[in-house]
RNA sequence: GGUCCGUUCGUCUAGGGGUUAGGACAGUAGAUUUUCAUUCUACCAACAGGGGUUCGAUUCCCCUACGGACUACCA
């Protein structure tokens, strides 16, 4: 085969937000299209208009943007294969099953729901394995396989509801080479007569997938792992529909498993132990019960894209060195999709904390700046940029997540107007307040402070009060911001400003008892 | 139940016929720090079980167990 341009697809349905399993998904696409200098397309696969959730189109599309994940081609970008929406494509799908009827690879089936039932039924009675409509029970249902010809003319002329059917092989060896498992063979007696029109007129997800990857001249198909089963029977659709030499290739990703326990990482997993399993927060309503319900979201947590993404990147992948912290552009020289594993990997909450931390520490002040300046502004707090610059500065060391900002640097903003117990039992006492009351007078009025300055009359005034530096310092930190630990205590006084410090001193000195 | 996929420290994983089975997160201890955090150092901790093949298996093969996915006119 002549050398193919390397074109992938990540084809979510919107029936929701996108799970984050879906964001390593679409992610694995992104990083291997860039690696082999090919497209990255994305496909809406919308074929189910029972499951169609307003607004989950919009999500995808941001919640792929904030990640970083640029698409090339496709909803919301456009491109020469459009639309890129499967119900939009609705009429391009009929020829093709016509196609593969006229070829016998398919047929059309009038059975109704409750025949299909019935059938199932029986079988189970029968203690039939795997009831399924397939080469052989297909023989007792109403298709144009069974009934006479004049009668599906009939019934096809006449208006009557029915599906079209992939008539699968009785006895057929189907397979196909996985780029993450090697070959993998399933028996067709295995496959069901898989519906490829509904009665609505709509492809199913095999047809319409099918069909589009292949005019969408897609070379590799990279996906969950949920879909694997299927896999076998999009072969044979390849196949009878004169494709297979274009068949793209198959990489089925491993699945994300809950933190506790087994299973696949699901919506409810992140409500019950509070962490985000989407990447955007989410105003959804519930399915039972039809109440408003917010998922919580990476972004809105306080995350940085980077973080995730590294963190994902790493959830089944591994470059084979020791190095882990990867950006963007890194991750992309260093994939391979050979280097994905195969088993299903637990999500860690630890983990993505700690990227988060990373990468945290590794932004400028001035990046880190408007985090906190947009909680004040909610605040109604005024704040100018330096003084926000200076306070992430000494913070960014000691918090998670952006969002901490404000809850471990609201002192800077606002008085205390409790103080920390444990300090104040230990080591509040008279001579302590006289001497902060002698810092405070000693403080200088100049504007002009360092810390390093602050730093020295303290221990020049705690000397002359006949005190250690360490007796007090405790006591000054409770005094000025009402907690018992924070950043370097100098640099947050300069910080705050002399006529605050002396003003708060003032206060706690008034406030606290002086007893013991 | 059936089909398919999987199984190395608690977690993410490297490795691979002969290794002290390596790293990271978490945990623990210590150092640093006025405090907490950071940082640094150390420690803890794994080849699911049973059969083969082999001089030798955690690595290759088979079986078992366990886990998972799929089994819709959903994707």
């Amino acid at each position: 085969m002549t050398e193919r341009e390397v074109r992938v697809r990540f084809a979510p349905s919107p029936t929701g937000p996108l799970h984050i399993g879906g964001v390593r998904t679409a992610l694995y696409n992104y990083l291997l299209a860039r690696k082999l200098g090919g497209k990255m397309l994305l496909r809406i696969e919308d074929t189910d208009q029972n499951r169609f959730v307003p607004g989950a189109e919009e999500y995808i599309l941001e919640a792929l943007a904030w990640c970083g994940i640029v698409i090339d081609e496709g909803q919301g970008v456009g491109g020469p294969h459009g639309p890129y929406k499967q119900s939009e494509r609705k009429p391009m799908y009929k020829q093709y099953a016509d196609q593969l009827i006229a070829d016998g690879h398919a047929y059309y089936a009038f059975d109704t729901a409750e025949e299909l039932d019935a059938m199932r039924a029986r079988l189970q009675a029968a203690k039939v394995p795997n009831p399924q409509y397939n080469s052989i029970t297909r023989a007792q249902m109403r298709n144009s396989l069974t009934l006479p010809e004049d009668e599906v003319k009939a019934l096809l002329d006449g208006g009557a509801q029915y599906v079209i059917r992939l008539k699968v092989p009785r006895k057929e060896e189907v397979r196909f080479q996985d780029l993450i498992r090697g070959w993998v063979v399933v028996h067709s007696s295995a496959i069901d007569d898989k519906v490829l029109m509904k009665s609505d007129g709509m492809p199913t997800y095999h047809l319409a997938n099918i069909v589009d990857d292949h005019l969408m001249e897609i070379s590799h198909v990279i996906r969950g792992e949920e879909w694997l089963p299927s896999a076998p029977l999009h072969v044979l659709l390849y196949r009878y529909l004169g494709w297979e030499s274009t068949m793209p290739q198959f990489a089925h990703l491993p699945l994300l498993l809950k933190p506790d326990g087994t299973g696949k990482l699901s919506k409810r997993d992140g409500d019950r132990l509070g962490f985000p399993v989407f990447p955007l927060e989410w105003h959804g309503t519930d399915a039972e019960t039809g109440e408003a319900t917010i998922s919580r979201g990476y972004r809105e947590d306080g995350y940085l894209p980077e973080a995730l993404v590294n963190f994902l990147a790493f959830l089944g992948w591994n470059p084979g060195t020791q190095q882990e912290i990867f950006s963007m552009d890194e991750l992309i020289q260093a994939f391979s999709i050979e280097r994905v594993s195969k088993s299903p990997a637990k999500f860690d909450q630890n983990k993505v904390k700690w990227f988060n931390e990373h990468y945290l520490r590794a932004k400028s002040n001035a990046e880190l700046a408007p985090y906190l300046l947009q909680a004040l502004h909610e605040h109604a707090i005024v704040c100018s940029q330096e003084k926000a610059e200076q306070i992430v500065g000494v913070m960014k060391e000691r918090v998670s997540f952006p969002n901490d900002f404000w809850q471990e640097a609201k002192y800077f903003f606002q008085a205390p107007t409790e103080y920390d117990e444990t300090v104040v039992s230990k080591k509040w006492n008279a001579a302590v307040a006289a001497a902060l009351t002698a810092y405070a007078e000693a403080l200088p009025t100049a504007p002009e402070v360092s810390a390093e300055g602050l730093k020295t009359l303290f221990n020049d005034t705690m000397a002359a009060q006949g005190l250690k530096p360490g007796q007090v310092l405790q006591a000054l930190r409770v005094a000025v911001t009402g907690a018992a630990a924070g950043p370097d205590l100098f640099e947050t006084l300069v910080i705050l400003g002399v006529p605050e410090v002396t003003e708060r001193l003032r206060t706690a000195v008034a406030t606290l008892p002086a007893a013991a």
